[in-house]
DNA sequence: AGATTTACCTAGGAAGTCTAGGAAAGCCCC
DNA sequence: GGGGCTTTCCTAGACTTCCTAGGTAAATCT
Protein backbone atom coordinates (compact mmCIF):
# COMPACT_ATOMS: atom_id res chain seq x y z
CA UNK A 1 0.00 0.00 0.00
CA UNK A 2 2.33 2.46 -1.38
CA UNK A 3 1.21 6.16 -0.47
CA UNK A 4 0.21 8.58 -2.76
CA UNK A 5 1.13 11.71 -0.78
CA UNK A 6 -2.05 13.31 -0.60
CA UNK A 7 -2.42 16.76 1.17
CA UNK A 8 -5.31 19.66 1.01
CA UNK A 9 -3.20 21.86 -1.04
CA UNK A 10 -2.16 19.41 -3.53
CA UNK A 11 -5.12 17.69 -4.21
CA UNK A 12 -6.56 21.15 -4.60
CA UNK A 13 -3.32 22.15 -6.55
CA UNK A 14 -4.71 18.71 -9.08
CA UNK A 15 -8.03 19.79 -9.42
CA UNK A 16 -7.06 23.10 -10.25
CA UNK A 17 -5.32 21.88 -13.26
CA UNK A 18 -7.92 19.41 -14.24
CA UNK A 19 -10.30 22.13 -14.54
CA UNK A 20 -8.05 23.87 -16.47
CA UNK A 21 -8.11 21.21 -19.12
CA UNK A 22 -11.38 19.54 -18.72
CA UNK A 23 -13.68 22.13 -17.39
CA UNK A 24 -14.49 23.41 -14.24
CA UNK A 25 -17.91 21.49 -13.61
CA UNK A 26 -16.08 18.38 -14.43
CA UNK A 27 -14.32 18.75 -11.20
CA UNK A 28 -15.17 15.73 -9.32
CA UNK A 29 -14.04 13.61 -6.65
CA UNK A 30 -13.54 10.92 -8.81
CA UNK A 31 -11.54 12.63 -11.56
CA UNK A 32 -9.19 14.02 -8.89
CA UNK A 33 -8.41 10.49 -7.41
CA UNK A 34 -8.12 9.29 -10.67
CA UNK A 35 -5.44 11.33 -11.31
CA UNK A 36 -3.60 10.15 -8.04
CA UNK A 37 -4.42 7.04 -8.45
CA UNK A 38 -5.93 6.39 -5.71
CA UNK A 39 -10.08 5.57 -4.75
CA UNK A 40 -12.16 8.33 -3.82
CA UNK A 41 -13.22 7.45 -0.63
CA UNK A 42 -9.36 8.38 0.29
CA UNK A 43 -9.68 11.95 -0.53
CA UNK A 44 -12.16 12.76 2.35
CA UNK A 45 -9.02 12.61 4.76
CA UNK A 46 -7.81 15.63 2.98
CA UNK A 47 -11.23 17.85 1.92
CA UNK A 48 -14.48 17.56 3.42
CA UNK A 49 -16.79 17.02 -0.10
CA UNK A 50 -16.77 18.17 -3.39
CA UNK A 51 -18.08 21.71 -2.43
CA UNK A 52 -14.96 22.55 -0.45
CA UNK A 53 -12.97 21.07 -3.16
CA UNK A 54 -14.21 23.31 -5.69
CA UNK A 55 -14.18 26.17 -2.96
CA UNK A 56 -10.35 25.41 -2.48
CA UNK A 57 -10.34 25.98 -6.58
CA UNK A 58 -11.71 29.03 -6.29
CA UNK A 59 -9.26 30.63 -3.32
CA UNK A 60 -6.65 29.33 -5.30
CA UNK A 61 -7.55 31.28 -8.43
CA UNK A 62 -8.39 34.29 -6.63
CA UNK A 63 -5.15 34.49 -4.82
CA UNK A 64 -3.13 33.33 -8.42
CA UNK A 65 -5.21 36.12 -10.57
CA UNK A 66 -4.61 38.68 -7.23
CA UNK A 67 -0.89 37.82 -7.75
CA UNK A 68 -0.78 38.42 -11.59
CA UNK A 69 -2.41 41.38 -11.92
CA UNK A 70 -0.56 43.22 -8.65
CA UNK A 71 2.51 42.17 -10.01
CA UNK A 72 1.52 43.66 -13.70
CA UNK A 73 0.37 46.64 -11.85
CA UNK A 74 3.84 47.53 -9.77
CA UNK A 75 4.93 50.80 -10.58
CA UNK A 76 2.11 52.22 -12.94
CA UNK A 77 -0.55 54.66 -13.04
CA UNK A 78 -3.29 56.39 -14.93
CA UNK A 79 -3.82 54.85 -18.42
CA UNK A 80 -0.69 52.40 -17.92
CA UNK A 81 -2.24 50.69 -14.79
CA UNK A 82 -5.44 49.89 -16.79
CA UNK A 83 -4.30 48.67 -19.50
CA UNK A 84 -1.53 46.27 -17.50
CA UNK A 85 -4.37 45.39 -15.19
CA UNK A 86 -6.85 44.82 -17.77
CA UNK A 87 -4.12 42.97 -19.88
CA UNK A 88 -3.48 40.64 -17.01
CA UNK A 89 -6.80 40.07 -15.85
CA UNK A 90 -7.30 39.00 -19.92
CA UNK A 91 -4.86 37.11 -19.66
CA UNK A 92 -4.91 35.37 -16.95
CA UNK A 93 -8.69 33.86 -17.59
CA UNK A 94 -6.91 33.08 -20.99
CA UNK A 95 -4.93 31.00 -20.28
CA UNK A 96 -6.41 29.67 -16.94
CA UNK A 97 -10.59 28.43 -18.59
CA UNK A 98 -11.14 26.48 -15.79
CA UNK A 99 -9.62 28.29 -12.48
CA UNK A 100 -11.26 31.31 -13.81
CA UNK A 101 -14.64 29.61 -13.96
CA UNK A 102 -14.06 29.03 -10.22
CA UNK A 103 -13.37 32.37 -9.50
CA UNK A 104 -16.96 33.22 -10.61
CA UNK A 105 -17.96 30.90 -7.95
CA UNK A 106 -20.17 31.80 -5.22
CA UNK A 107 -18.76 31.82 -2.24
CA UNK A 108 -19.47 31.40 1.61
CA UNK A 109 -18.88 34.70 2.91
CA UNK A 110 -16.24 33.63 5.16
CA UNK A 111 -14.67 31.85 2.65
CA UNK A 112 -14.89 35.08 0.38
CA UNK A 113 -13.73 36.69 3.39
CA UNK A 114 -10.01 34.69 3.76
CA UNK A 115 -9.51 34.88 -0.59
CA UNK A 116 -7.93 37.60 -2.00
CA UNK A 117 -11.39 39.48 -3.15
CA UNK A 118 -10.62 42.04 -0.97
CA UNK A 119 -7.03 42.65 -2.43
CA UNK A 120 -9.11 42.96 -5.75
CA UNK A 121 -10.81 45.29 -4.90
CA UNK A 122 -8.04 47.37 -3.35
CA UNK A 123 -6.36 47.57 -6.67
CA UNK A 124 -9.24 48.07 -8.53
CA UNK A 125 -9.34 51.30 -6.49
CA UNK A 126 -5.69 51.84 -6.67
CA UNK A 127 -5.71 51.85 -10.68
CA UNK A 128 -8.75 54.96 -10.28
CA UNK A 129 -6.99 56.36 -7.98
CA UNK A 130 -4.96 58.24 -10.80
CA UNK A 131 -8.19 59.36 -12.45
CA UNK A 132 -9.60 61.50 -9.01
CA UNK A 133 -13.02 60.30 -8.71
CA UNK A 134 -14.72 60.69 -5.24
CA UNK A 135 -17.53 58.30 -3.67
CA UNK A 136 -20.01 57.44 -4.92
CA UNK A 137 -18.48 57.80 -8.16
CA UNK A 138 -15.13 55.44 -7.32
CA UNK A 139 -17.65 52.60 -6.85
CA UNK A 140 -19.68 53.04 -9.64
CA UNK A 141 -16.47 53.20 -11.87
CA UNK A 142 -15.17 49.97 -9.98
CA UNK A 143 -18.12 48.62 -11.00
CA UNK A 144 -17.60 49.56 -14.47
CA UNK A 145 -14.44 48.50 -14.46
CA UNK A 146 -15.08 44.82 -13.48
CA UNK A 147 -17.83 44.52 -15.44
CA UNK A 148 -16.97 44.91 -18.72
CA UNK A 149 -13.48 42.92 -17.97
CA UNK A 150 -15.55 40.04 -16.95
CA UNK A 151 -18.32 40.18 -19.25
CA UNK A 152 -16.16 40.88 -22.19
CA UNK A 153 -13.78 37.65 -21.16
CA UNK A 154 -16.53 35.77 -20.86
CA UNK A 155 -17.88 36.29 -24.15
CA UNK A 156 -14.60 36.13 -25.60
CA UNK A 157 -13.84 32.62 -24.04
CA UNK A 158 -17.69 31.56 -25.01
CA UNK A 159 -16.72 32.24 -28.59
CA UNK A 160 -19.02 34.92 -28.39
CA UNK A 161 -17.08 37.10 -30.55
CA UNK A 162 -15.86 34.35 -32.86
CA UNK A 163 -18.24 35.62 -35.95
CA UNK A 164 -16.85 38.28 -38.31
CA UNK A 165 -13.33 39.62 -39.15
CA UNK A 166 -12.37 41.34 -36.38
CA UNK A 167 -10.28 40.05 -33.90
CA UNK A 168 -11.21 39.89 -29.97
CA UNK A 169 -7.84 41.78 -28.93
CA UNK A 170 -8.64 44.34 -31.76
CA UNK A 171 -11.98 45.62 -30.00
CA UNK A 172 -10.43 44.57 -26.38
CA UNK A 173 -7.83 47.38 -27.13
CA UNK A 174 -10.80 49.73 -28.24
CA UNK A 175 -12.69 48.45 -24.97
CA UNK A 176 -9.92 50.01 -23.32
CA UNK A 177 -9.56 53.28 -24.76
CA UNK A 178 -13.14 53.67 -24.07
CA UNK A 179 -12.76 52.86 -20.79
CA UNK A 180 -9.73 55.69 -20.20
CA UNK A 181 -11.20 58.65 -21.52
CA UNK A 182 -14.77 57.38 -19.80
CA UNK A 183 -13.06 57.44 -16.26
CA UNK A 184 -10.90 60.83 -17.24
CA UNK A 185 -13.91 62.74 -18.36
CA UNK A 186 -16.09 61.20 -15.19
CA UNK A 187 -18.79 63.31 -14.76
CA UNK A 188 -19.42 64.22 -11.07
CA UNK A 189 -22.57 63.39 -9.69
CA UNK B 1 -51.28 4.02 -16.09
CA UNK B 2 -52.48 7.36 -16.90
CA UNK B 3 -50.30 9.71 -19.25
CA UNK B 4 -48.72 12.61 -18.36
CA UNK B 5 -49.17 14.37 -21.69
CA UNK B 6 -45.17 14.43 -21.63
CA UNK B 7 -43.86 16.63 -24.76
CA UNK B 8 -40.56 17.92 -25.34
CA UNK B 9 -41.92 21.51 -25.34
CA UNK B 10 -43.49 20.79 -22.24
CA UNK B 11 -40.51 19.39 -20.55
CA UNK B 12 -38.33 21.81 -21.51
CA UNK B 13 -40.82 24.50 -20.36
CA UNK B 14 -40.88 22.56 -17.08
CA UNK B 15 -36.75 22.43 -16.68
CA UNK B 16 -36.62 25.97 -17.10
CA UNK B 17 -38.67 26.76 -14.44
CA UNK B 18 -36.90 24.46 -12.45
CA UNK B 19 -34.09 26.35 -13.69
CA UNK B 20 -35.53 29.83 -12.16
CA UNK B 21 -36.52 27.81 -8.47
CA UNK B 22 -33.67 25.46 -7.93
CA UNK B 23 -30.96 26.92 -10.23
CA UNK B 24 -30.00 26.01 -13.22
CA UNK B 25 -26.92 23.50 -12.60
CA UNK B 26 -29.85 21.37 -10.69
CA UNK B 27 -32.07 21.16 -13.48
CA UNK B 28 -31.88 16.84 -14.21
CA UNK B 29 -33.59 14.73 -15.68
CA UNK B 30 -34.75 13.09 -12.28
CA UNK B 31 -35.98 16.37 -11.15
CA UNK B 32 -37.98 17.06 -13.90
CA UNK B 33 -39.56 13.38 -13.99
CA UNK B 34 -40.49 14.50 -10.18
CA UNK B 35 -42.23 17.40 -11.37
CA UNK B 36 -44.40 15.29 -14.13
CA UNK B 37 -44.59 12.52 -11.48
CA UNK B 38 -43.22 9.86 -14.10
CA UNK B 39 -40.05 7.47 -13.74
CA UNK B 40 -36.69 9.47 -15.75
CA UNK B 41 -36.80 6.38 -18.30
CA UNK B 42 -40.23 7.78 -19.86
CA UNK B 43 -38.24 11.44 -20.40
CA UNK B 44 -35.46 9.65 -22.95
CA UNK B 45 -38.61 9.17 -25.28
CA UNK B 46 -38.88 12.99 -25.63
CA UNK B 47 -35.60 14.35 -24.95
CA UNK B 48 -32.46 12.62 -25.73
CA UNK B 49 -30.49 13.41 -22.92
CA UNK B 50 -29.39 15.70 -20.11
CA UNK B 51 -27.52 18.06 -22.43
CA UNK B 52 -30.44 18.36 -24.83
CA UNK B 53 -32.53 18.82 -22.11
CA UNK B 54 -30.24 21.88 -21.00
CA UNK B 55 -29.42 23.36 -24.59
CA UNK B 56 -33.44 23.10 -25.00
CA UNK B 57 -33.91 25.52 -21.93
CA UNK B 58 -30.98 27.90 -23.15
CA UNK B 59 -32.71 28.16 -26.69
CA UNK B 60 -36.22 28.83 -25.43
CA UNK B 61 -34.56 31.21 -22.87
CA UNK B 62 -33.01 33.31 -25.93
CA UNK B 63 -35.93 33.25 -27.30
CA UNK B 64 -37.87 34.62 -24.91
CA UNK B 65 -35.23 37.42 -23.82
CA UNK B 66 -34.98 38.27 -27.89
CA UNK B 67 -39.02 38.96 -27.10
CA UNK B 68 -39.04 40.89 -24.41
CA UNK B 69 -35.68 42.78 -25.56
CA UNK B 70 -37.30 43.32 -28.57
CA UNK B 71 -40.48 44.58 -27.34
CA UNK B 72 -38.52 46.94 -25.35
CA UNK B 73 -37.11 48.51 -28.11
CA UNK B 74 -40.04 48.60 -30.47
CA UNK B 75 -39.82 52.80 -31.59
CA UNK B 76 -37.18 53.88 -29.38
CA UNK B 77 -33.75 55.32 -30.88
CA UNK B 78 -30.78 56.52 -29.74
CA UNK B 79 -30.47 56.95 -25.81
CA UNK B 80 -34.23 55.61 -25.57
CA UNK B 81 -32.98 52.93 -27.01
CA UNK B 82 -30.04 51.88 -25.44
CA UNK B 83 -31.60 52.33 -22.10
CA UNK B 84 -34.89 50.07 -23.04
CA UNK B 85 -32.50 47.54 -24.22
CA UNK B 86 -30.62 47.52 -21.12
CA UNK B 87 -33.32 47.39 -18.93
CA UNK B 88 -34.96 44.55 -20.80
CA UNK B 89 -31.57 42.60 -20.19
CA UNK B 90 -31.40 43.52 -16.78
CA UNK B 91 -34.90 42.77 -15.93
CA UNK B 92 -34.82 39.40 -17.83
CA UNK B 93 -31.79 38.13 -15.60
CA UNK B 94 -32.87 39.23 -12.28
CA UNK B 95 -36.72 37.84 -13.14
CA UNK B 96 -35.09 34.86 -14.20
CA UNK B 97 -32.11 34.06 -13.12
CA UNK B 98 -31.83 30.19 -13.86
CA UNK B 99 -33.14 30.99 -17.17
CA UNK B 100 -30.08 33.37 -17.93
CA UNK B 101 -27.67 30.86 -16.17
CA UNK B 102 -28.88 28.89 -19.46
CA UNK B 103 -28.46 31.26 -22.46
CA UNK B 104 -24.60 31.11 -20.63
CA UNK B 105 -24.33 27.41 -21.81
CA UNK B 106 -21.90 26.40 -24.39
CA UNK B 107 -24.25 25.89 -27.27
CA UNK B 108 -22.94 23.77 -30.54
CA UNK B 109 -22.86 25.44 -33.43
CA UNK B 110 -26.09 24.49 -35.23
CA UNK B 111 -28.04 24.49 -32.08
CA UNK B 112 -27.12 28.10 -31.71
CA UNK B 113 -27.92 28.89 -35.08
CA UNK B 114 -31.24 27.84 -34.75
CA UNK B 115 -31.68 29.97 -31.84
CA UNK B 116 -32.53 33.65 -31.37
CA UNK B 117 -28.61 34.22 -31.19
CA UNK B 118 -28.81 36.09 -34.56
CA UNK B 119 -31.84 38.72 -33.76
CA UNK B 120 -29.69 39.94 -30.69
CA UNK B 121 -26.86 40.67 -32.77
CA UNK B 122 -29.53 42.45 -34.71
CA UNK B 123 -31.11 44.75 -31.90
CA UNK B 124 -27.68 45.50 -30.40
CA UNK B 125 -27.28 47.07 -33.84
CA UNK B 126 -30.08 48.22 -34.40
CA UNK B 127 -29.15 50.23 -31.32
CA UNK B 128 -26.11 51.55 -32.53
CA UNK B 129 -27.69 52.74 -35.89
CA UNK B 130 -28.67 56.09 -33.68
CA UNK B 131 -25.00 56.67 -33.13
CA UNK B 132 -23.22 56.98 -36.65
CA UNK B 133 -20.68 54.11 -36.26
CA UNK B 134 -19.45 52.52 -39.38
CA UNK B 135 -17.05 49.25 -39.22
CA UNK B 136 -14.99 48.07 -37.76
CA UNK B 137 -16.30 50.53 -34.51
CA UNK B 138 -19.28 49.21 -34.84
CA UNK B 139 -18.33 45.52 -33.87
CA UNK B 140 -15.98 46.84 -31.27
CA UNK B 141 -18.93 49.01 -30.28
CA UNK B 142 -21.48 45.89 -30.29
CA UNK B 143 -18.70 44.12 -28.20
CA UNK B 144 -18.52 46.83 -25.16
CA UNK B 145 -22.24 46.97 -25.23
CA UNK B 146 -22.93 43.74 -24.93
CA UNK B 147 -19.43 42.86 -22.35
CA UNK B 148 -20.74 45.48 -19.97
CA UNK B 149 -24.32 44.22 -19.87
CA UNK B 150 -23.73 40.82 -19.15
CA UNK B 151 -20.79 41.52 -16.87
CA UNK B 152 -23.41 43.84 -14.71
CA UNK B 153 -26.01 41.66 -14.93
CA UNK B 154 -23.27 38.08 -13.78
CA UNK B 155 -21.51 40.34 -11.10
CA UNK B 156 -24.84 41.86 -9.39
CA UNK B 157 -26.25 38.53 -9.48
CA UNK B 158 -23.79 36.74 -8.25
CA UNK B 159 -23.85 38.76 -5.08
CA UNK B 160 -20.43 41.21 -6.31
CA UNK B 161 -21.75 44.45 -5.56
CA UNK B 162 -23.62 43.47 -2.19
CA UNK B 163 -20.40 45.28 -0.42
CA UNK B 164 -20.91 48.94 0.58
CA UNK B 165 -24.29 51.57 0.36
CA UNK B 166 -24.55 51.89 -2.77
CA UNK B 167 -27.33 50.19 -4.62
CA UNK B 168 -26.83 48.06 -7.88
CA UNK B 169 -29.37 50.36 -9.51
CA UNK B 170 -27.72 53.45 -9.04
CA UNK B 171 -24.31 52.05 -10.34
CA UNK B 172 -26.31 50.69 -13.48
CA UNK B 173 -27.86 54.10 -14.22
CA UNK B 174 -24.70 55.99 -14.23
CA UNK B 175 -22.84 52.69 -16.06
CA UNK B 176 -25.54 53.15 -19.29
CA UNK B 177 -24.57 57.05 -19.09
CA UNK B 178 -21.42 56.10 -19.46
CA UNK B 179 -21.67 53.76 -22.74
CA UNK B 180 -23.87 56.44 -24.06
CA UNK B 181 -21.32 59.09 -23.71
CA UNK B 182 -18.88 57.29 -25.05
CA UNK B 183 -20.81 55.57 -28.07
CA UNK B 184 -21.75 59.75 -28.47
CA UNK B 185 -18.21 60.56 -28.90
CA UNK B 186 -16.75 57.70 -30.32
CA UNK B 187 -13.04 57.95 -31.81
CA UNK B 188 -13.28 57.15 -35.60
CA UNK B 189 -10.66 54.82 -36.31
C1' DA C 1 10.92 -1.50 19.43
C1' DG C 2 6.40 -0.47 20.75
C1' DA C 3 2.66 2.93 20.67
C1' DT C 4 0.27 6.37 18.32
C1' DT C 5 -1.13 8.91 14.60
C1' DT C 6 -1.92 9.34 9.80
C1' DA C 7 -2.90 7.69 5.14
C1' DC C 8 -5.21 4.86 2.34
C1' DC C 9 -8.10 0.78 1.85
C1' DT C 10 -12.67 -2.11 1.20
C1' DA C 11 -17.57 -2.20 1.47
C1' DG C 12 -21.71 -0.24 0.61
C1' DG C 13 -25.87 3.11 0.45
C1' DA C 14 -28.11 6.75 -2.02
C1' DA C 15 -28.86 9.31 -6.13
C1' DG C 16 -28.16 10.29 -10.98
C1' DT C 17 -27.79 9.08 -16.34
C1' DC C 18 -29.11 6.20 -19.79
C1' DT C 19 -30.34 1.55 -22.49
C1' DA C 20 -33.31 -2.36 -23.60
C1' DG C 21 -37.31 -4.41 -23.83
C1' DG C 22 -42.40 -4.90 -22.16
C1' DA C 23 -47.28 -3.49 -21.38
C1' DA C 24 -51.02 -0.56 -21.81
C1' DA C 25 -53.43 3.57 -23.57
C1' DG C 26 -55.13 6.00 -27.55
C1' DC C 27 -55.86 6.02 -32.51
C1' DC C 28 -57.22 4.32 -37.41
C1' DC C 29 -60.03 1.61 -40.13
C1' DC C 30 -63.14 -1.63 -41.45
C1' DG D 1 -67.25 -2.21 -31.71
C1' DG D 2 -63.27 -5.15 -32.07
C1' DG D 3 -58.30 -5.89 -34.51
C1' DG D 4 -54.01 -3.84 -35.42
C1' DC D 5 -50.69 -0.07 -35.03
C1' DT D 6 -48.34 3.54 -32.85
C1' DT D 7 -47.15 6.12 -29.03
C1' DT D 8 -46.47 6.53 -24.20
C1' DC D 9 -44.94 5.18 -20.13
C1' DC D 10 -43.26 1.26 -17.41
C1' DT D 11 -39.72 -2.15 -15.05
C1' DA D 12 -35.17 -3.82 -14.77
C1' DG D 13 -30.60 -3.08 -14.64
C1' DA D 14 -25.68 -1.40 -15.85
C1' DC D 15 -22.77 2.22 -14.80
C1' DT D 16 -21.16 6.57 -12.53
C1' DT D 17 -20.67 9.78 -8.74
C1' DC D 18 -20.74 11.41 -3.76
C1' DC D 19 -20.06 10.23 0.65
C1' DT D 20 -19.91 7.34 5.33
C1' DA D 21 -18.15 3.70 8.31
C1' DG D 22 -14.87 1.01 9.83
C1' DG D 23 -10.37 -1.67 8.93
C1' DT D 24 -5.31 -2.14 7.90
C1' DA D 25 -0.80 -0.73 6.91
C1' DA D 26 2.69 2.87 6.78
C1' DA D 27 5.08 6.67 8.97
C1' DT D 28 6.27 9.02 13.15
C1' DC D 29 7.10 9.64 18.06
C1' DT D 30 8.94 8.26 22.55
Amino acid sequence: MARAGLTPGRIISAAADLADTDGFENVSMSAVARHFEVKDASLYAHVRNLHELRSGVAVLSLTELADQVGAALAGRAGRDALVAFADAYRSYAMSHPGRYAATQMQLEPQVAEQSAAARHAAMTRAILRGYGLNEPDETDAVRLLHSTFHGFVLLERGGGFSRGPRPASASWERVLDTLHSSLSSWPSS
